[in-house]
DNA sequence: GTAGATGCAAATTTTTTGCATTTAG
DNA sequence: CTAAATGCAAAAAATTTGCATCTAC
């Protein structure tokens, strides 16, 4: 089970195993494109769980800093989470209802020739493509 | 003049000519990377203009809906806004204080092959490396 | 003269924080 | 038992808005 394993790292990390945050982490298991903090919010009363919306951003805090979820923030202000999985992830995002469709990432070389001519450490990258899906387009 | 030709882009679609626009531009063609509107507003101040920050944040609005500038928001919760120009800039951004470092387009030809395969008009991309910058690095 | 722009203060929205209380280990 | 987690309410920070006043055209 994957939230069972996220679970287990945060024990690992001197972290405690609460409900809630095993709530926060199954939302995320369950989201195939990043949410918000909000929208994790609502999902779990919706699941019939009581939590604060403030332990939500709380656990989202905790869960970046041990590298096990990714936040970016959105043009609308509004930060998405989503799990660090595998592989990274990409998205294009709708203008019009910030709709995300993942896609693959092409840039992995382009890493190494960018840190040797900044001399920064490159710890990661964003892709984004935006433009206006399907059914934005009949509206 | 590029500041001029910006003025005059907006007497074009209907919008005044003000010194507090005309101010703004300036502020966004003087930097060569993307600022934030409080940033805009204390460089404006400190040439001596008096503006107010609402000012800055609707003119701001004005010249994204018109596309003259491009708006991208950090993971620190603050927008930043920069002209956009002939060709498009990406950035590499430390992540311990914010600096970004232009660097080069390399997926033009990633958006007609996207488009494609998931029937969005493609708009336009974002494409941004992280990093530990070398100032950062000595900390 | 008039539509549009600005300043100011107040409202909104998202996120963070202090503190008393609860709970996992 | 104790450090860590939570809820709640209040604070912060960025951005937006209503409205009276001002200004470019």
């Amino acid at each position: 089970m994957d939230d069972k394993r996220k679970v287990n790292i945060l024990a690992g990390k001197g972290c405690k195993n609460t409900k809630s945050r095993e709530a926060v982490i199954n939302v995320l298991e369950a989201a195939d494109t990043p949410v918000s903090a909000e929208e994790i919010f609502v999902r779990i009363i919706e699941s019939g769980f009581s939590i604060n919306i403030s332990t939500v951003y709380r656990t989202l805090e905790l869960l970046e800093s041990k590298g096990l979820v990714a936040k970016t923030m959105m043009k609308d202000g509004r930060a998405r989470f989503e799990l660090v999985r595998g592989e990274h992830r990409h998205h294009l995002i709708c203008t019009g209802c910030m709709k995300m469709v993942p896609i693959d990432c092409p840039i992995e070389a382009l890493e190494r020739d960018v840190g040797r001519k900044t001399r920064f450490d490159i710890t990661g990258h964003k892709l984004e493509l935006y433009g206006i899906c399907p059914e934005c387009k009949e509206e």
